[in-house]
DNA sequence: AAGTCGCTTGACGTAAACGTCAAGCTTAAG
DNA sequence: CTTAAGCTTGACGTTTACGTCAAGCGACTT
């Protein structure tokens, strides 16, 4: 099998892709996220690099720092000697998902929040001062009280 | 019915029942998130209060800003008059949705490549350098890739 | 040769969300 | 009366995650 060269990506193509600034590429790569080859002084971004970037974007939108997403890439080039810091890792890991599960749980009220203040303004909108308006208003903030185990 | 006087927190109480410091309640006062009352100079929370600081810290849990966070909160208090600011938070509530919904997706995204670095981590703390270490690790790339569309 | 593009490395700036004092008021306790 | 606890308002500091120049290099075009 021929060793057909991998597709490579100049820097502001990769952060046109991903929707993010050459900028914030350089400071991944300074916190030690990204380590893209060079062609003379120029940034080359392999697949590698697209892989992490995608794991570092996706890390960022559930709310992790670049520490923490960096944790998670360092620890795959772990060695084998390192059993202490994989079992650290271990624990870690089965925190963070105990934790991204009570967020996706916060998720689905926020959602659900959303929605009945979309019901409260469509309300309004459609007969304003009306009683539904009001009672719609008077229906979230019960829900809201209701959840913190308050009385009406 | 007797007008029973609602119960009411200082600042430490209240702080201490969600977790956050008085700093950060005086902070969300100061950007227009919560009105406490005043005893003397002292700030008294109410249940309103309360429920507001839950909204508050739910909404920061799913990475809004408290400037978000405020335009939402706000919207309740919107008179009958303004039905274009209305008509714009409808629009961004409806938007706020679909990315919450993206953002749940990449939760679950999250969960499970977390779930496979436990797959790998526990593999390789069973059997070092085993092949099914390796076979782990090789596996979970793999899968990063192919969410990336990418060839092998 | 001159200009333009895209890239580079600093270096300083910035917004968000508080943390951390300092200095002073007030109220209950000793 | 003074001490302590808990509150107040500034005001400055800090961290994170970049934004925004400035100055310069290298390759290509005209």
């Amino acid at each position: 099998m021929p060793v057909r060269s991998e597709r490579t990506y100049a820097i502001s193509e990769l952060a046109r892709e991903f929707g993010v600034t050459a900028r914030a590429l350089r400071f991944y790569e300074d916190k030690g996220l990204l380590t893209p080859l060079r062609d003379g002084q120029a940034r080359v971004y392999r697949g590698r690099d697209r892989v992490r970037l995608q794991l570092i974007l996706r890390g960022k939108r559930v709310g992790l720092s670049l520490q923490e997403i960096k944790d998670i890439l360092d620890l795959y080039d772990l060695g084998d000697g390192q059993r202490a810091q994989m079992q650290v890792a271990l624990k870690k890991f089965k925190a963070r998902i105990v934790a991204l599960e009570a967020q996706k749980r916060d998720i689905l009220h926020a959602i659900e929040s959303l929605k009945e203040g979309i019901a409260f303004l469509e309300g309004r909108l459609a007969a304003p001062a009306s009683p539904e308006g009001v009672a719609a208003a008077r229906a979230f903030e019960k829900e809201a009280r209701r959840r913190l185990g308050e009385g009406g």
